[in-house]
DNA sequence: AGCTTCGCTGAGGATGTGCTGAAGATTTCG
DNA sequence: CGAAATCTTCAGCACATCCTCAGCGAAGCT
């Protein structure tokens, strides 16, 4: 159901954040600092989607790469440095389904894996919540067959809510994740939510409710 | 339903390149680096077209070719080098249902794709939304019973927004996939769309709808 | 109840995006 | 070769959208 990311990363902070970022934007996630156990985890395991730096203790990202390959179905981007030598890279970045160039922007790296993932079929495109649909790639909102019309943050904010069903999410983590802003706005959060349930409220009951404290969910 | 394409490709940007385009073009996508495990994919997921790049790494693209040929029946188009040597090509080309010389722009490969999937017959040749006919073999559009007659320009664009019938589709998108531009020019496209309309809302209620900051849908 | 914190919302200025007519460049075709 | 059609660039306009701000109301705490 929900799409499995695994990430191999040596650097602890990096790890950490994108292990995070990743959860908080609705996947399963697992983080490993290396290869160790790669092949057991890909089996027992099967993500999805892998994340793998190229820099590793021990074996090197495109070893790894090699492996998931061979062995199972899972997409592949790899975490490279912005500074390695290019021409080694340009050969071996072979095989993967995207790349990302560190340093990276969470809100990109969450994008990419989207990406990734939608090519690959393994993320639904339509999500429903009560008597809400929200079309991801026909970019388009219903509510009881009414055509709901939102602007392309109002759009993404509510998808974004409804990719997370039913769960709270907290407006710091709106602001990265809609908006890539990592300090805090929160009254913008705030405007929108506003805009939206107008926009929402006009063809039915509150799906968007207010957690006091916490944040917003989207429920019937 | 939408067509299934395996591109096995050594060289890592164009393989990334080739299979964002061919997603972004409505196909299903998987890609490859090498032959490794042709023979599994081919079965397990039953590609509608195979494209092989001749150069790879282990067995090369005739080798596939003929796997491909024996083991399925799938469509195969082949890219090569402009400097191979051309006499032995030539003999062994033979067997593809089409060849692209690379370096090749990315809307040359997309309609090549195209051609050969709607030779196979899997392609549908009349696209139609709303009131609106798109006959792509005959380059005639119809509305309501009325020819509507339109540049050739103007009816890639319309033929590109009805084949991804009802999702949004950004500019730079329409660039590369119209016009094979892979830099930004946006306004050309908006000039587009704007004489696009012109013509078909002369017959009738607007279909090409702007989705702004994303793109443009075609739908009633 | 009074105080404080948190959330909501209307207004408005700045910005960006898209639309369109026109004109120059290029290609096609008689 | 010349005319017509088509393609592309450009510039200005119009307006939707974005974001900030400030005041108000609701909820929680003592």
């Amino acid at each position: 159901m929900t799409p499995r990311v695994l990430v191999v990363e040596d650097a602890e902070p990096i790890r950490t954040a994108v292990g995070i970022a990743l959860s908080e934007a609705g996947y399963g996630v697992r983080t490993r600092p290396d290869g160790e156990g790669f092949e057991r985890e890909l089996a027992s395991w099967r993500p999805d989607l892998v994340l793998l730096d190229v820099m590793l203790p021990g074996r090197d990202g495109f070893e790894l790469l090699t492996v998931a390959r061979e062995t199972s179905n899972a997409g592949v981007i790899l975490l490279t440095a912005r500074d390695a030598v290019d021409d080694r890279l340009h050969g071996l970045r072979t095989g993967a389904d995207d790349y990302v160039v560190k340093p990276f922007v969470l809100a990109e790296l969450i994008a990419r894996v989207e990406a990734v993932l939608r090519r690959m079929g393994r993320l639904r495109t339509v999500l429903t919540v009560g008597d809400l649909e929200v079309d991801v790639e026909a970019q388009a909102v219903r509510r009881g067959g009414e055509e709901i019309d939102l602007t392309a943050t109002e759009f993404k904010l509510l998808a974004f809510l409804a990719g997370r069903d039913g769960k709270v999410v907290g407006k710091t983590q709106l602001l990265t994740a809609v908006w890539g802003y990592d300090d805090y706005a929160d009254n913008l959060v705030e405007v929108y939510v506003s805009g939206l349930r107008r926009k929402l409220e006009a063809h039915g009951p509150r799906l968007l409710h207010t957690v006091r404290g916490s944040g917003y969910v989207l429920r019937s």
